[in-house]
RNA sequence: CGGGGAGUGGCGCAGUCCGGUAGCGCAUUCGCUUUGGGAGCGAAGGGUCGCAGGUUCAAAUCCUGUCUCCCCGACCA
C-alpha cells in the first residue's frame, strides 16, 4: 500500500503538512506565508462558523462588517495596542500601478496622503464608530461580531497555525459598567470552551493570560488552551476584557441614568482559522484526518462495489434506498459511484479526508441483506443489518463524536504533570512535554527565566481546579496557586 | 530577520560535482480487462528546469541577485 502520509512519530510536522495536502484542505499560496483554502477545508470553516455564529447569535450578537483598510493614524491612539501591532502591519503606500516596459510598477505620483493598514484586528476602527452610537446608556450594550480576514506580516508561518492572511471573527462589545464587560468576556469564553469541546472534540483549559501574554490594549486576556499530539500547547481561543482603554483613546463616553457622562467599556474576542489547525493536531492520525461528526462535510461515505452491469445496477439501486433513508434521517452524506476508481483506493482516499463513518455495499451485501460500516476513528470494520441504519449510524455519530472526546481528554490527562520543583520541571519539560502545573511567583522576571531557560511559558493562570497555595518553584516566593506551564505553538 | 536544507510536468524525485538542449515513478487522457483495502495491459498528452541577470559556441548544470517552501532560532494575543 503507497504510504502518502509520514508517521506522526516518524516527523511530527511533515505528518501536519501531509494530512493537509491529503485530506485536500489547503495549498500553499504563491505569495508567502498565505494559503490558498480548498473546498475540503472552506467546507470545514463554514461548518465551524455556522455552529459559532449561532452561538453568538443566542448570547444576543448581531453581526456587522468594517472595513479592511485602517487610517494610520487609527492604530496609534491605543499606545499598547500599537506597540503590540506595529511590527507586523501591512501598509498601503500607493493606489495606483503604471505600466513600464513588459510589466508594471508603482505609480510614485499615486503615494497616498494618509497610509492605510491593513487590519491585524479591528479594535481601533470598530471604536471609531462606537463613538458615533453611542450617546446614551439607553445605546449600550452594543453588541456586534464580525466575520472577517486579517493580516499579521508573520516571520514564520505555518498553514492553519499561524499564516499571514487568516480568517476569523471577532466580537467586539461596549457596557455601560465593568462588571457587565466583564460578564460578557467570560461569557464568550465559555461559548469557546463549549465549541472546541462540543463541537470540536478538542478538550480545553480555560484560564487567564500572564501580563506577558496579554492583548495589547487588553486589561485581561482570557483564553482556551488545548494539548496537540505532539505535546505542545495551542491557544485555541481568546476574550479580553479591554477596560476603558479603547473608549478612552477614541473618547467614547455615554451619558448614564444620573446625567454623568462616563466612559464605556469594552470586550473584544476571537477565534480564527487556527482552529483547524487544532483539530487536525487533536485527532488526526497516520492515515489521514479525522474529523468529528458534528463538523464533517460528509459524515458518512457510501462506497459502490460491483463486477458488472447487473450487480452495478442491483447495488446503486441498494444504495439509493440506503442515502434515502440517510436523507430522511438528517445524516449528511456522499455516494461516491465513481467509476474505474477501485475500492481500495476510495477507502483511502476518504480515510484521508477524515469521513467519520463509511458504508460499503457490494454483492454480498445485497445477498444478506447488510451493509459493511466502518469507523473512521478507530478503523472497526463490521457487517451491520441493512434495517434501521439510519438510526444506527446516527447513533454511531454521536458514539464517535464522544470517543473523540474522550480519547483526546484522556490523552491530555496522560500527558499532564504536577511539578513541585523546578528540576522536576526541567526533567519534565525536556523529557515528556505536555501540560505542567506548577507554582509560580506571578513576576515577569521569573516568567522570563523560565521562558529562557526551558522554552515554556505560561499557557495560562487556570480558571477551575483546586487553588492550593504554594511556594514558586524558581524563587521560593509564595504563590496563590499553581498556573498551566507548556511549550507552545 | 540569522543558521541549515530545498525549488526540475499536477505530486514525489533523478540529472547539477565534471555545461552539449531533460528523464523516472505516481497522477492525467483514450481503449480494453478489472473492482470486498491504494488495479493490469496498451497507447497518448503534459516541463521557457522558481524568477531575473551574467559567463559561454552552448546553461537544469557555472556565477550574481531575487522569490518561495521546510527545519532550527529570534519574533509573535
Amino acid at each position: 500500500m503507497a504510504k502518502k502520509i509520514t508517521n506522526r512519530n516518524e516527523d511530527y510536522s511533515q505528518w501536519y503538512h501531509d494530512v493537509i495536502r491529503e485530506a485536500k484542505l489547503a495549498d500553499q499560496a504563491p505569495v508567502r506565508g498565505c494559503m490558498v483554502i480548498r473546498p475540503n477545508g472552506q467546507a470545514l470553516w463554514e461548518n465551524m462558523q455556522d455552529a459559532l455564529d449561532d452561538m453568538f447569535k443566542e448570547t444576543g450578537h448581531e453581526n456587522a462588517y468594517f472595513p479592511l483598510f485602517i487610517p494610520k493614524s487609527f492604530l496609534a491612539k491605543e499606545a499598547q495596542h500599537v506597540e503590540g501591532f506595529a511590527k507586523e502591519c501591512a501598509v498601503i503606500t500607493h493606489s495606483r500601478l503604471k505600466s513600464s516596459g513588459d510589466g508594471v510598477e508603482v505609480d510614485p505620483e499615486s503615494r497616498l496622503e494618509e497610509e492605510l493598514i491593513v487590519r491585524p484586528t479591528s479594535e481601533t476602527i470598530i471604536w471609531d464608530s462606537y463613538r458615533n452610537w453611542i450617546q446614551s446608556y439607553r445605546d449600550l450594550p452594543i453588541l456586534i461580531n464580525q466575520w472577517a480576514n486579517v493580516v499579521r506580516w508573520e516571520l514564520r508561518t505555518r498553514m492553519f497555525l499561524r499564516t499571514m492572511e487568516f480568517l476569523w471573527q471577532e466580537g467586539h462589545t461596549a457596557h455601560a459598567t465593568k462588571q457587565e464587560a466583564i460578564e460578557e468576556t467570560e461569557q464568550m469564553l465559555e461559548v469557546y470552551r463549549t465549541f472546541a469541546e462540543e463541537y470540536m472534540a478538542m478538550p480545553v483549559i480555560t484560564g487567564v493570560k500572564t501580563a506577558s501574554e496579554r492583548f495589547a490594549g487588553a486589561v485581561e486576556t482570557y483564553c482556551i488552551e488545548s494539548l496537540m499530539q505532539d505535546n505542545k500547547a495551542l491557544q485555541a481561543g481568546t476574550s479580553h476584557f479591554l477596560g476603558q482603554n479603547f473608549a478612552k483613546a477614541f473618547d467614547v463616553k455615554f451619558q448614564s441614568a444620573e446625567g454623568e457622562h462616563e466612559y464605556v467599556w469594552a470586550t473584544s474576542w476571537g477565534v480564527s482559522t487556527r482552529l483547524i489547525g487544532g483539530l487536525i493536531m487533536t485527532h488526526s492520525d497516520d492515515n489521514g484526518l479525522v474529523l468529528p461528526p458534528k463538523l464533517a462535510r460528509y459524515q458518512v461515505v457510501i462506497v459502490p462495489i460491483w463486477r458488472d452491469d447487473e450487480q452495478k445496477a442491483n447495488v446503486l439501486d441498494y444504495c439509493d434506498n440506503i442515502t434515502k433513508e440517510l436523507e430522511d434521517s438528517g445524516i449528511k452524506y456522499k455516494l461516491d459511484d465513481r467509476e474505474s476508481l477501485n475500492p481500495g483506493r476510495k477507502f483511502a482516499e476518504h480515510e484521508a479526508a477524515g469521513i467519520p463513518l463509511r458504508i460499503a455495499v457490494g454483492p454480498r451485501d445485497l445477498e444478506n441483506h447488510n451493509v459493511e460500516l466502518a469507523r473512521r476513528d478507530t478503523l472497526e470494520k463490521n457487517i451491520v443489518d441493512r434495517d434501521g441504519l439510519g438510526d444506527r449510524i446516527k447513533t454511531l455519530l454521536d458514539q464517535i463524536q464522544d470517543d473523540l472526546y474522550t480519547a483526546a481528554q484522556e490523552r491530555i490527562q496522560e500527558n499532564t504533570h504536577h511539578a513541585e520543583s523546578y528540576d522536576e520541571f526541567k526533567e519534565i519539560i525536556k523529557n515528556k512535554g505536555g501540560f505542567v502545573y506548577a507554582h509560580w511567583d506571578g513576576t515577569a522576571e521569573t516568567e522570563e527565566k523560565i521562558k529562557e531557560e526551558t522554552k515554556a511559558t505560561v499557557r495560562c493562570i487556570p480558571l477551575e481546579g483546586e487553588k492550593e497555595k504554594g511556594k514558586c518553584m524558581v524563587t521560593g516566593k509564595p504563590s496563590t496557586q499553581k498556573v498551566l506551564f507548556a511549550k507552545a505553538y
